[in-house]
DNA sequence: CTAACTTTGTGAAATCCATCACGTTTTTTG
DNA sequence: CAAAAAACGTGATGGATTTCACAAAGTTAG
């Protein structure tokens, strides 16, 4: 879809938060809700989530707040709800095996649906409905994904990378520990659980509240 | 321990990213190296890890970069690496029991030292080395830790968290989607994983590199 | 219908952060 | 030793984001 665009980074980031709660309200039954109401639900500044909000235009009323329904539907257009997007999990061990018995559906548009992994105990098994495939099978077996979670070992984290990059994934949600390299036109996420514990550990004591 | 405080948050969520890769150079037995080829190994701008560098003081040498030894050392004491913080995990689920056989020390000062839940088939048991307590003798076997992992089902968050709280946690690394409530005087940092991964979709549609 | 109240949407200010660009210092080379 | 190269530390700049604060518009109560 052509785009307005312009929806700063940091917004971008809020709307899939701001989706899940705006679910909840409707599924409560609220028929509206205002910035404040949301901005105690979330814990962003109400200032903010109507900056935010604001980006897609006049989505609220004054005097009155937003229509829980209106905006519900408002951003599963935008959020492309209706749409899944498919993702494949390479490294089915403690890590992975977790993820792929969750539901990631539950409120979300995401669904893995093709794990891979080295051991041959495990390929051929079904963990959490997603089948196992050998990692030597990727290229055959990924189908047209287009982003992956990458649960391997860090060392074999930039081989795994190359081949998803050169299938033509371009996302790739990183929890090893290892900075990969990938071309401009992939996106990285990283999320490296041993850095979050350890500068929460540093805020603590050098920031204190 | 009285700090010379202004280093700003930026900076400080990266340090232990910087604290592992001079580490790794140190054990390669590497003597030297600079900005940039620290930038090219973290990815993060050469100019950016100057600059948080510099916050600490001159650490490095004009034309020769940084010592590696004299750089660990540094970081060593700044993050407080030989004291170890010791961690409580909740929920020993399936992303509980992950982190539980993962062993963070690996290279990193935080240390899960008891894990609490309310299934009666855990408590008892050790999970990668860690005991299993039930989660109602949570105040009196939790010791004086300071820093708590919750992985339990979003509904349970907001009650065990004003039960760690009310126990003196002070900071809290949050994995379910409950946005919760805690005293300004309380850390907490969301990691929400279907956030992460729907965010990324939805950059990836409306952001293409 | 009016007055009091609520809440949005947004200029403007404040913050925070990343990056450029370069003077300076040190190392390296010839 | 002199010239060239390397690389730090940082002033300046610009961009992104958050927050304040308020007019405007709508709602609610009597
Ligand atoms: N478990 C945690 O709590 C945790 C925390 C922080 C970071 N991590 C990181 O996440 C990653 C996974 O951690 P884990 O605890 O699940 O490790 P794990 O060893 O349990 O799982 C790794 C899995 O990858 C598979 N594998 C190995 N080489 C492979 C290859 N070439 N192709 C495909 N699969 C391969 C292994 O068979 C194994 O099943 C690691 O990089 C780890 O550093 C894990
Ligand atoms: N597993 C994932 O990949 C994943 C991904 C995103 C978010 N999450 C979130 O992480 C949290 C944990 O997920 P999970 O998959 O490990 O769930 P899980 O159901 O496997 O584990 C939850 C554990 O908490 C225990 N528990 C329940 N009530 C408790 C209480 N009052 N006190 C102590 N323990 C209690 C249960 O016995 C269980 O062992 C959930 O909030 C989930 O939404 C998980």
């Amino acid at each position: 879809m052509g785009d307005e665009m312009k929806i700063p980074q940091a917004t971008a980031k809020r709307l899939p938060l701001y989706y899940r709660f705006i679910n909840n309200l409707y599924l409560q039954g609220k028929l509206r809700v205002s910035s404040k109401e949301l901005s105690d639900a979330v814990k962003v500044d109400s200032a903010t989530i109507r900056r935010d909000f604001s980006y897609f235009g006049a989505l609220g009323k004054k005097g009155y707040g937003y229509n829980v329904e209106h905006l519900l539907q408002f951003f599963r257009r935008t959020l492309d709800q209706d749409e899944t997007t498919e993702v494949a999990l390479i490294g089915v061990g403690n890590l992975g095996t977790a993820f792929l018995n969750y539901n990631f559906m539950k409120n979300n548009n995401t669904k893995i649906v093709v794990a891979f992994d080295a051991n041959d105990r495990l390929v051929g098994t079904e963990i959490g409905g997603v089948p196992v495939a050998h990692i030597d099978d990727l290229e055959e077996k990924m189908g047209n994904v287009s982003v992956a979670i990458l649960t391997v070992p860090s060392q074999e984290a930039q081989g795994i990378t190359d081949r998803l990059v050169e299938r033509g994934v371009s996302g790739i949600l990183n929890f090893t520990p290892a900075r990969i390299s990938v071309p401009p036109t992939v996106r990285v996420h990283h999320i490296d659980l041993s850095v979050e514990l350890q500068s929460l550990a540093y805020f603590l004591k050098h920031y204190p509240l």
